[in-house]
DNA sequence: GAGTTTGAAACT
DNA sequence: CAGTTTCAAACTC
């Protein structure tokens, strides 16, 4: 124990609670202390080391699952997080690697931050290093998931227990318990909280908000808290309340203004987390998929379907205006994976301060992708034909000087200027290396404009080490020749291309701008009412609108969360 | 620090 | 699976 308290001027008492948002900062300082930290080996000071590790995911763009492996060596003190193993005695030497960590309650498994609310109480005292939590268990004998030791799968030491057996003396008693607990739930000791990468994924935060990623396997079953305290173990992982929670009157919710007003009430911190982060996930490109956050309990047809029954709500009144979802119960629960692609791009309350295009969950890095290989295909095919007439040309300029030795003479000298990269430009020797490199439609067709290679130049890289083809084209490539005598004929190939590349390209940000303009519009508040109305007209009578798929692909269909390049089969597509 | 509230775990 | 009890943490005073 005295170790425990000597280490625990570095580490918090409690791991997770007090985590806060500015140990973002304390995170990279962290990275220099893994060496200090593997060479720990009693286990109260061992407990220690998670501390460090969980300094790290403030960001929510991080997911406790993978660590990466600039997260350290210190992570390699704990244990795996999936599934915590009881640690035999600790003391003679046990592998420091599979330190589990000290309680952090019963969320212990995955990375947690400290809750605004416990940051706002300052019951977590974050940011004075404490030593960790201990339990106080008093009829359980710490041989229960009850106990937060137990369940981190860590002896008791030092804590305020009674009659614990939960220690290595009680070895035996301990195995069997967990083996009566994994008996009924093979998942008991696993995490409760999972990392849902592939969920709404919006890099950008209500105003104040920031969540780290993941939800509650279970989820949580609050009724009384509205998952706005420590009760609740959604809020204590700092996560939002999921599909997954049967809780009643659930305040925990993005958007939701209680929670908003309890990040506001707390610090400032989380605003300037949330500038960080729209910052980093930018409106194109990650396209607010680059921030995996957990799933929004908010579900799509609360956006179009909120009925009168629901606005009643207290909640539901005051939050209707933003779009807010209503007390959800079981019973209107949905498990509808798509919808949270769908609420990341259209369920954000016209509050939120940071800027997000319109485009933000139009426009997937994938797309662009499609379009830059589509655009090379048409320059490509613009190029074949020009370079067919040339071809025949050039053939026929051949035929006139038709000598052996000439031709081999312009052979070699073709070779050499390819050999020595002389006479031939870049871009005209990555023409020629592309088209005979591609083997299809552009085989033939010639050199492409810089503005195309530029385009294409991901495609290239690709298809070399798909074709393998030998460095440079070989003096087979039927392109060549013509590249060296007819380099003035180029540029009309240039033009023509870029033409066309252009006005395809001129074409899809048309499109784009239409898709943006239609989606924003879709997107007021005025136009959402106006659907509500249309769709509350449309479905009087109706039990539970909200939860029926039939409506929630009418949701899909109306053209505002759907994206037109999710489908994009080609430029058309746009 | 004692008492109350709360919700997960355990039990029926 | 739902309802109830037990339990310990969170919370209040």
């Amino acid at each position: 124990m005295e170790q425990s308290e000597t280490v625990s001027e570095v580490a918090p008492k409690k791991l997770a609670r007090q985590l806060d948002f500015t140990t973002l900062c304390r995170a990279s300082a962290s990275a220099a202390v893994p060496d200090v930290q593997l060479q720990l080996q009693t286990p109260s000071v061992a407990q220690q080391q998670p501390q460090i590790s969980q300094a790290k995911p403030q960001l929510h763009l991080h997911l406790q699952s993978p660590q990466p492996a600039a997260v350290h060596s210190s992570k390699q003190l704990t244990p795996p997080p999936a599934i915590p193993q009881f640690q035999a005695r600790p003391s003679p030497a046990p592998p420091a690697n599979v330190r589990i960590p000290h309680p952090v309650h019963k969320l212990s498994q995955v990375s947690k931050q400290e809750s605004p609310l416990s940051r706002q109480r300052g019951d977590g005292k974050d940011c004075t290093p404490k030593k960790q939590k201990q339990c106080n268990c008093k009829n359980s004998r710490c041989l229960k998931l009850y106990c937060e030791c137990f369940t981190a799968g860590i002896y008791c030491e030092g804590c305020n227990c009674s009659n614990c057996h939960n220690n290595v003396d009680n070895e035996a008693a301990r195995q069997d318990a967990r083996g009566a607990i994994l008996e009924r739930n093979p998942n008991a000791f696993q995490p409760k909280i999972a990392s849902s990468p592939q969920e709404s994924r919006d890099g950008r935060e209500d105003a104040g908000e920031i969540q780290a990623a993941g939800r509650h396997n279970k989820g949580c079953h609050c009724k009384k808290s509205g998952c706005l305290k420590k009760y609740c173990e959604c809020f204590q992982a700092n996560i939002l309340c999921s599909e997954n929670c049967k809780c009643m009157d659930c305040k925990n919710f993005e958007g939701s203004e209680e929670r908003r007003a309890l990040y506001h009430e707390g610090h400032n911190t989380v605003a300037y987390m949330q500038q960080a982060n729209a910052a980093i996930s930018g409106a194109i490109g990650t396209s607010g998929y680059g921030t995996p956050l957990v799933s929004r309990k908010r579900k799509g047809y609360e956006l179009y379907f909120t009925t009168g029954n629901q606005s009643t709500h207290p909640i539901a009144q005051s939050q209707q205006e933003n779009h807010l979802r209503p007390p959800m119960t079981s019973s209107s629960q949905l498990s509808v994976p798509i919808f949270h692609a769908a609420n990341a791009a259209v369920s954000r309350p016209s509050k939120t301060t940071t800027y997000r295009s319109p485009l933000a969950d139009i426009i997937q890095p994938k797309n662009v992708k499609d379009l830059c290989s589509r655009l090379v295909v048409v320059a490509g095919a613009a190029a074949k034909a020009l370079a067919g007439n040339r071809e025949r040309e050039t053939i026929d300029k051949t035929n006139a000087t038709s000598s052996t030795q000439e031709g081999n003479k312009h052979k070699m000298e073709h070779d050499k200027q390819h050999d020595d990269h002389i006479g031939v430009n870049q871009a005209d020797r990555n023409a020629s290396r592309f088209s005979g490199s591609n083997g299809g439609d552009v085989q033939d067709s010639g050199p492409m404009s810089p503005g195309t290679l530029a385009l294409m130049c991901d495609e290239q890289d690709k298809m070399f080490m798909e074709a393998g083809l030998p460095n440079g084209a070989g003096t087979n490539n039927p392109s060549l020749p013509q590249k060296s005598t007819q380099d003035i004929g180029f540029t009309e190939v240039y033009v023509e291309q870029e033409r066309l590349v252009l006005t395809g390209f001129r074409d899809c940000l048309n499109h784009l701008i239409t898709r943006g303009s239609i989606k924003e519009t879709m997107c007021s508040p005025q136009a959402k009412r106006e659907r509500v109305s249309q769709k509350e007209s449309v479905q009087v009578g109706t039990a539970k609108p909200t939860t029926d798929p039939r409506y929630q692909k009418e949701a899909y269909s109306n053209g505002i969360v759907k994206s037109p390049l999710s489908s994009a089969n080609g430029l058309e597509a746009w």
